[in-house]
DNA sequence: GTCTATACGTCGATAGAC
DNA sequence: GTCTATCGACGTATAGAC
C-alpha cells in the first residue's frame, strides 16, 4: 500500500487526497478503540490526528459520513488479518466475523451507533447504506445456504432466506450481549445454530 | 389513576412527584414515536409538553436517564395492552414481544440507541443496566426452555442457556432489519427457529 | 488540495431567582 | 416546581492563507 502510487489508474489525482484520507481513517480507529464512538467529537478526533476539525470535514462530510467511512475501514481491515479464504459454512463464516468484530475494540460500538442512526427517519443515508448491506449479507448467505442445502450439509425444511436473516441477527445481538457478559460463550451458541441445522441422520434427499 | 391520589401510602409527598413524571413520560413517547429517538433533543421534548428544558431535568437526572425512563414507560405500556397472560413457548413471547415492539413507532430505534450507548465504556450506568437486563431475560427463557424440554416438546440436545441468548439476539437483529425492510417475515422468520428446537420425531427421552 | 480561523445556532447541564 | 440566564462543547459552514 504505497501511499504514492495511485491504486487505480486515474493518474494520481483523487478526489479529496485519498492517502490522506487512508491516513486519517487509520488515525480514527485508534481514538474510537480508546473513546468509544457514542459520543466521540468531530473535535476530539482532530485533536487526536493533529488538525483542526475543520480540515476532518474537508475529506468527509459530516460527522455520521465520518463514522461509516471509518467502520467501513475497520472492516477491510478486519478481513484483510487473516488467512481465511474458504470459510466453509454459512455458520462458520458468520462466527468468524463475529470473532473478529468483538476483539476489535469499539467496531462493535460504532456499527451498533450506526444502526441505531439508520432506523431514524430524516437519515436517508444511513438507512439506504444499512439496508443496502443486509440485504447483501442476507443474500450471499442464502446463496451459501441453499449450496449446502443441495450438498445435503443442511436440513431442507426451512428457508434459506429465512434463516439467513436468522443468522445475521443472531450474530449482531450476540456479538452485543457478548460484549456487556462476555461469559456467554459467542462461538459455541452461534454453534448452537448450526448444530439445529444440522440434516437428521438418514436423510437422503431435499 | 387520579394525579392528587398517592398510589402508596407515604403522605403525597413523593421524590419529583410521581404523577407529573408519568406525564412527562406519556408525551415523551409520542415524541419519539413522532422524531426519533437518535438526535431528539431535550429543549424539543420540553417543548413539546410545555415547559423548559430545565424544568425536565428536574425530573430526570440527565438526557439519558429520561431516555431509559421513557423506554421502561413504554414496555409497560406495550406489556400492559392486550391480553396474553399465557404466552405459551418461549419463541412465542419472543415473538409477541418483538411483533408488539414493531408497531410501537421510535421504539426499537430507542431501545437500539441505548444499547449501543450502553457498550460505551464511560456509561457504567447505561452499561449496568443492560447487562442487567439481558440477564433477567435470558434466565426468564431459559427457564421456560427447559421446562418445555422437560415436557418433552423441545429437543434436549442443546443448551437452554445458549438457546436463549440465541432467541434474545434473533429478536432483537430481527426487529431491525425488519424496520428497515418489511418484507422480511418477522414472526415466520422466528418461527423457524421454533420449528429447528422441536424435538426430532420418535423422540421420547432427554 | 490542504488547512486554520472563525462564526452560527444548538446542545446538555448548572445556578439561582421566584 | 418551574423559570431565566448562562456555561462550555458540539456539528456545521464559510472565508481565505498557503
Amino acid at each position: 500500500m504505497d501511499e504514492d502510487t495511485p491504486l487505480i489508474g486515474r493518474r494520481g489525482s483523487y478526489p479529496k487526497g485519498v492517502a490522506r484520507r487512508q491516513e486519517i481513517l487509520d488515525r480514527a480507529i485508534e481514538v474510537f478503540a480508546r473513546r468509544g464512538a457514542y459520543g466521540t467529537s468531530l473535535r476530539s478526533i482532530a485533536q487526536a490526528i493533529g488538525i483542526s476539525h475543520a480540515a476532518l470535514l474537508h475529506y468527509f462530510d459530516s460527522r455520521e459520513q465520518l463514522l461509516l467511512a471509518v467502520y467501513e475501514h475497520a472492516e477491510l481491515r478486519r478481513d484483510a488479518d487473516p488467512a481465511a479464504p474458504e470459510p466453509g459454512s454459512a455458520v462458520d463464516v458468520m462466527v468468524a466475523a463475529a470473532t473478529a468484530n468483538v476483539k476489535v475494540p469499539g467496531l462493535v460500538e460504532l456499527y451498533s451507533t450506526l444502526v441505531a442512526a439508520a432506523l431514524d427517519e430524516g437519515n436517508p443515508v444511513g438507512r439506504a447504506h444499512f439496508t443496502e448491506r443486509f440485504d447483501r449479507v442476507r443474500r450471499e448467505l442464502a446463496e451459501r445456504l441453499r449450496a449446502e442445502q443441495a450438498a445435503g450439509r443442511m436440513r431442507t425444511d426451512v428457508d434459506p432466506e429465512q434463516v439467513a436473516a436468522l443468522l445475521v441477527a443472531a450474530s449482531d445481538g450476540l456479538q452485543i450481549q457478548w460484549l456487556l457478559e462476555p461469559s456467554i460463550p459467542l462461538q459455541e451458541t452461534l454453534g448452537v445454530l448450526a448444530a439445529l441445522l444440522r440434516p437428521p441422520p438418514g436423510d437422503e434427499s431435499g
